[in-house]
RNA sequence: GCCCUCGUGGUGGAAUUGGUAGACACAAAGGACUUAAAAUCCUUGCCCUUCGGGGAGUGCCGGUUCGAGUCCGGCCGAGGGCACCA
């Protein structure tokens, strides 16, 4: 019989318009029902969606329906991150308004987001640059202030001096504006914060209930949070002038009778002495230079410039230390000061030995003679035992640190201290295209809060791009104002927010998405709160992620619903690969205008030899894009989909091949053959209870591995399943004497399975053997533990721990009789002929053991 | 530099708790069907073999165990994170 195709074009758009005009996806507002919240990092509006995308959201897509099935009222909405820097670039770049630009990239990925068919409730949709969205956040934003959560204060910034105006981290390049080139130079300007560091504990403390998060993302923000415990100490300085004390920070208080200097960072106070020293203001630019993040700091020569300042040892008498300013130090973390003991921290002793400064080693380490420990270019940083260190000697370094701390806090020369190496949130952005600071600059001086009756501030629409810098500050009227209260003249706040902020609550803000009084209503987020299941990529393990959780927490602090953690699952997936390719003169190339002519590669309308390269993360620099439309139109967004979850985790990064996906595009028309085949058996004859058992045995088996998989993320897994299901079945069909209603079940069942993975052909399937278009409304099949006792079981004979042999048993047989039956097998007496049995080992259903001595 | 993760066939990967290593897929080779191609289906996949089976084997070296891809110790290699792109 000749079997019709699949045609995923016409299927496809059926389905969407059945849909989307019947709100298939819409969450319930039945608040009895049990709920889940299943969220994708929202993405930025670029212009098309692109592989990372797609992978993203289809793993979604596959939680969301599986959960409906399951019977929960599920959430699954879609938004747009849609403030951003690249909408100014290209209203640069193309003359286009930010806001034209940003929102006909939505029209066109929303539609490229429906032809996947994600079960999206379209009706939630939000635009973070949507004045309806942003006017809540200014009123977050003036909440926050008045709980004292904001402040301003000089920040360095990296500046343009050509283009005037201040660069983000990636416009830096090599130490050049990207536009200009110029060199970049580090200025300071006045700017607002969060006070994130007030939140420090609860989130260090808050992670570890997170026990559905990966440990790596934990990790992470708790390093990120770093947490220390220690203690700080003062020294007596001996110094003419009004500075008599210096605090330090240090986590080794233990090594204190090693120390040999003190180390300041250059912005520490005591650099005021010396602004006008030029030696000091050369060392200064040295140390600007190296820019201020951990690696390129631990990367760096260690490097000072003594001062005229000279402290005491706390406990040594007479002991003069020096005091220096240090490239290593920095005033952002602990007191911007700390005392150097160069035996046990690499830092220290490489910078005592550039100065040729004291190395005494204060700790020992295990089972070591004192006489044989010496320290030259190694830091000993482990643990040890006390020595050379007066009233410490002999302690652990745990007890000696217990002690020396309850020494200073006596002597009032010091006390326990926790710090943190978490920042505060800077969230001033000097540009156009983001959510407006709704802060007045009073004509007298005074800072004041735009009234809540006044907002939001909306940004100016006419603005213009021809100057570099800000167009909020070039425009010609919108910065002026009047205080309300008093009538005084003010300027408008001209910065705008960081968009993590926009990003910071829009999940709370699905929750009420149609409210036009409140951000999210408490009644709502009692219901939705929290996020059950939160998928997005780990390059959003840090900031998005930490930010979100202190924000959301933030502003729902004393409401009566205080939301402590925002996301209770986290899943991170990986990116989407894919070879690269270069001609020889080092273009890169996109695919698909490379052809390969007898395994050598080459550009189509040059005729030039491409070299293929590795297979990187796809970026539109190194064009080793696949543009997911063209593929949707080529195979189907079934085939996409299923491409997506088939072969690799989803944690790690996925390889596109055009191999891949056209096997993909075959196990769709596979599965759609199988469907004809069953559908158009005409005989009815009954098979034996024995084969119906067999196939319910195997039908429960799939059940099973398919909702293990799906419920552990094993999406690769479950599609291999499905393969080797589809493969039995494929086979019992054509040995088997037909019974049709055996076979409509099990493809019944099969098809709910398979529905939140490739929904489209699954719909169409249900619809051909049914009649119905209620496949979505069906249950998730369920699987009977006692028909996965086997009756027989294959138990695996070892000799000496190797597979000799495979002897087919009944359930549960005795041990012994086992013992007996196996030692029959021929390859088993073959090998234990005048041996010595010493062992015998039974794993039950599994395995038999036989040790014997050579 | 510091912190973390991962090393399994030609390739992506599977192996819930220590118990048949290589499921499933891609690629390759051979075959069937066909006038032919496409599509589909079958077989093969290290070494030795008397075709019963035997040997080696999960980055390398060692350990624990009746038994190690899985646990422990030490090497080697690859990748990621380390403060305003989103």
């Amino acid at each position: 019989m000749l079997v019709e195709k699949f045609n995923h074009t016409v299927a496809e758009k059926k389905w969407h318009t059945f849909w989307e005009q019947n709100k298939i996806f819409k969450a319930s507002a039945d608040r009895s029902l049990k709920k889940f919240y299943c969220l994708e990092m929202f993405p930025y509006p670029s212009g098309k969606i692109h592989m990372g995308h797609v992978r993203n959201y289809t793993l979604g897509d596959v939680i969301a329906n599986f959960k409906r099935l399951n019977g929960f009222n599920v959430l699954h909405p879609m938004g747009w991150d849609s403030f951003g820097m690249p909408a100014e670039n290209a209203a640069i770049q193309n003359k286009l308004h930010p806001k034209d630009w940003t929102n006909s990239n939505i029209q066109a990925m929303k539609s490229q987001l429906k032809l996947l068919g994600f079960s999206i409730d379209w009706d939630r949709e939000i635009s973070t640059c949507d004045s309806s969205y942003y006017k809540h956040q200014q009123k977050y934003f003036l909440e926050l202030y008045k709980k004292g959560l904001v402040y301003k204060k000089e920040s360095l910034v990296n500046w343009d001096p050509v283009d005037n105006t201040v660069l983000a981290n990636e416009q830096v390049v090599d130490g050049k504006g990207w536009r200009s080139g110029a060199n970049v130079i580090q200025k300071k300007l006045s700017q607002w914060f969060f006070k994130i560091t007030d939140f420090a504990e609860v989130l260090n403390e808050s992670l570890d209930t997170l026990i559905s998060w990966p440990e790596k993302v934990k990790l992470m923000q708790k390093n990120w949070i770093g947490k220390s415990k220690g203690c700080e100490i003062q020294f007596n300085l001996n110094s003419s002038d009004e500075n008599k004390k210096i605090t330090i920070f240090t986590t080794r208080p233990d090594t204190i009778f090693g120390a040999s200097f003190i180390a300041l960072a250059i912005d520490h106070p005591l650099a005021k002495k010396y602004e006008k020293d030029s030696k000091f203001n050369e060392f200064k630019e040295e140390c600007y230079k190296i820019g201020n993040t951990d690696e390129a700091i631990a990367k760096t020569d260690k490097f000072g410039f003594k001062t005229e300042y000279v402290a005491d040892h706390p406990f040594i008498k007479n002991k003069k230390i020096p005091v220096y300013f240090a490239n290593f130090v920095l005033m952002e973390y602990g007191t911007g000061a700390i005392f150097g003991c160069p035996a046990h921290d690499q830092r220290d002793l490489d910078f005592a030995n550039k100065y040729n400064l004291d190395v005494t080693p204060v700790i020992l380490p295990p089972k070591t003679d004192k006489k044989d420990f010496k320290i030259k270019n190694e830091a000993y940083v482990e643990n040890g035992t006390l020595i050379n260190s007066d009233f410490l000697n002999d302690l652990t370094v745990e007890e000696a640190k217990e002690l020396i701390i309850e020494k200073f806090e006596k002597e009032k020369k010091g006390k326990g201290k926790t710090t943190y190496r978490l920042r505060d949130w800077g969230i001033s952005r000097q540009r156009y295209w983001g959510c407006p600071i709704p802060i007045m600059y009073r004509e007298d001086g005074a800072i004041v809060p735009v009234p809540e009756k006044d907002l939001p501030v909306k940004l100016p629409e006419d603005v213009s791009f021809e100057k570099p810098g800000n167009p909020l500050e070039h425009h010609p009227t919108w910065k002026f104002t009047t205080c309300p209260e008093t009538g005084m003249k003010a300027i408008r706040e001209t910065d705008t927010l960081d968009t993590f902020v926009d990003s910071s609550w829009y999940f709370l803000r699905f929750c009420s998405s149609n409210n036009s009084e409140k951000g999210y209503d408490i009644t709502d987020a009692k219901y939705w709160m929290p996020v059950d299941q939160y998928i997005g990529g780990v390059e959003h393990a840090i900031l998005h992620l930490l930010y979100s959780r202190f924000f959301s927490r933030a502003i729902s602090m004393n409401t009566g619903f205080e939301i402590k953690e925002p996301f209770q699952g986290l899943f991170t997936q990986g990116m989407v690969c894919h070879k690269t390719f270069k001609t020889e003169d080092g273009q890169w190339t996109y695919p698909e205008d490379v052809i390969e002519k007898n395994n050598n590669f080459f550009e189509k309308n040059t005729n030039k030899k491409i070299i293929v390269g590795s297979s990187e993360s796809m970026s539109k620099s190194k064009k080793n894009v696949v543009d997911p439309q063209s593929v949707i139109d080529m195979y189907g967004a079934d085939a996409v989909r299923w491409f997506m979850l088939s072969d690799s985790p989803p944690e790690r990064d996925i390889q596109w091949s055009d191999e891949g996906i056209a096997g993909c595009y075959k196990f769709i028309q596979k599965i759609w053959s199988i469907s004809e085949k069953i559908h158009n058996i005409k005989n009815t004859q009954k098979i034996s209870e024995k084969e119906k058992t067999n196939l319910n045995i195997l039908l429960n088996k799939f059940i099973k591995e398919i909702t293990y998989n799906i419920e552990n993320f094993h999406f690769n897994v479950a599609v291999a399943k499905f393969y080797e299901f589809t493969n039995n079945l494929n086979k019992i069909l054509s040995d088997t004497d037909c019974d049709k209603d055996e076979f409509v079940y099990i493809l019944k069942q099969f098809i709910i399975l398979i529905y939140p993975f490739t929904p489209h052909v699954a719909c169409e399937i249900w619809e051909k053997i049914t009649n119905q278009n209620d496949l979505h409304l069906q249950k998730w099949p369920s699987y009977k533990e006692d028909l996965l006792k086997r009756e027989q079981n294959n138990i695996v004979i070892q000799i000496n721990g190797k597979k000799r042999a495979i002897l087919l048993a009944k359930d549960g047989e005795d041990e012994n009789s086992l013992f007996q039956m196996s030692l029959e097998l021929d390859n088993v007496k073959k090998l234990i002929k005048n041996k010595k049995i010493i062992k015998k080992v039974y794993i039950k259903n599994k395995l038999i053991n036989f040790v014997i001595n050579e």
